[in-house]
DNA sequence: CGGCCGCGTTAGGAACGCGTCAAGAACGCG
DNA sequence: CGCGTTCTTGACGCGTTCCTAACGCGGCCG
């Protein structure tokens, strides 16, 4: 889970951001002064959402304190709009600066504009189950700690069933993304790929319990 | 020397810009159009400032064009304001948006923070493995204390593949940012150029540890 | 009870990707 | 202009991966 720390000294602020990161599936930790943020980012968190007016530190001195030990990503909230205030808190270390009042979609785009500079991914970019782990963004499956080797066309099976973790994948799905839409009656493709996945990463591949059969409908993978 | 891409239709524009960064001291390559951009940017490049109008292709497609093989930031300069265009051009792979008219400071400060990033400026310009010693800055590369002669290509493409160390890097990225987007067909060039490296560098040519390859998809390095 | 359909499994040939080698072309330098 | 280096390009063998067909099994329905 990615943890981002929203720091600002007017509460219902505080309370407006935490809110919407947290529905958007983020782990929010909240501050309201420059010495708690400096506390508790300490802590390791993923990426720093800092208003400048704090009541104790100045907030580029916050800016300075963190990049004194860490590169997390900082995105700066200021109501001030002179260019020379956003040069100095780019230039003290934050990576962007956005001008009060703003709006909380462009501020979501930048975050993850930012996470995703940092590879940090938003979605959870590992899945595990009890027997196997897979890492959608480094393309790597692991099972008892050992690597386990996947063709490309397995690979791309397994990566629309995992993203689709818990949902019922239909074969039309499977087959238009892997084969493309000429294949669509060619369900014998997903048995053979199925199954071999299946021999690879299944305990007993004859009664799977993660990658499951819906039968004349598709497949489901379950964490 | 670092070197920014600066696209934008608007011709006095482009050479206010071109003027100012080259001021600055940063190699500036220009283009009007977004064709010309994505062929300069083949070329290689640290940092794309980019207007989104452009009179050929849509500003975003250049974005999305760029992020299929590589990872250069992109700060994007546009005179909409609204908010959705910004959400659009971040998640389009956007590093930064900055809004018409703007100061010059400004977008000098960003581009900093984007460079800073990066690690353009500063970084480790050094990786070892146990059996050679890569420094990047210096362009060497020694092998039991001796240097190892690399040709102007072999560098380029262990240049890149250090660069991105433990990550995988695709054929399209590799081709395109050693012999540009007109070759991506030739996967051919990639096996010659790492079996020589492999056979200036690996102890076991034959069962590489450190230049490895995933099939079907790139390479990659590994301390 | 018997036929049909969908699913799982297996196997073998075709196609592809990779590593390797070598030779001609292009390039750079003296 | 001649030489050495570097780049490009094609060919070959090998292992892997993909495609495809066939068979067995079990459930469903007439």
């Amino acid at each position: 889970m990615t943890r981002i720390l929203v720091v600002d000294d007017d509460a219902t602020l505080l309370r407006a951001l935490t809110i919407n990161l947290r529905a958007r599936r983020f782990e929010v930790e909240a501050a309201a002064t420059g010495v708690d943020a400096l506390r508790v980012a300490a802590g390791g968190i993923d990426l720093v959402v800092l208003d400048l007016g704090l009541p104790d530190i100045d907030g580029l001195d916050v800016v300075r304190g963190l990049r004194g030990w860490s590169t997390v990503p900082v995105i700066v909230l200021s109501a001030r709009d002179h260019e020379s205030a956003k040069v100095d808190a780019l230039d003290a270390g934050a990576d962007d600066y956005i001008t009060k009042p703003f709006g909380m979609d462009e501020l979501l785009a930048r975050i993850r504009a930012a996470l995703r500079r940092t590879g940090t991914d938003l979605a959870a970019p590992v899945v595990q189950t009890d027997m196997f782990t897979v890492d959608l963004a480094a393309r790597r499956v692991t099972r008892d700690g050992a690597d386990v080797r996947l063709t490309p066309t397995e690979w791309h099976l397994l990566d629309i069933l995992v993203r689709n973790s818990g949902k019922l994948v239909g074969h039309h799905q499977l087959l238009t993304e892997i084969w493309g839409p000429a294949y669509l009656d060619q369900a014998n493709y997903l048995r053979v790929y199925v199954a071999q996945l299946r021999r690879k990463l299944e305990r007993q591949p004859s009664s799977p319990r993660h990658l499951l059969t819906e039968p004349g409908i598709g497949y489901r993978f379950v964490p």
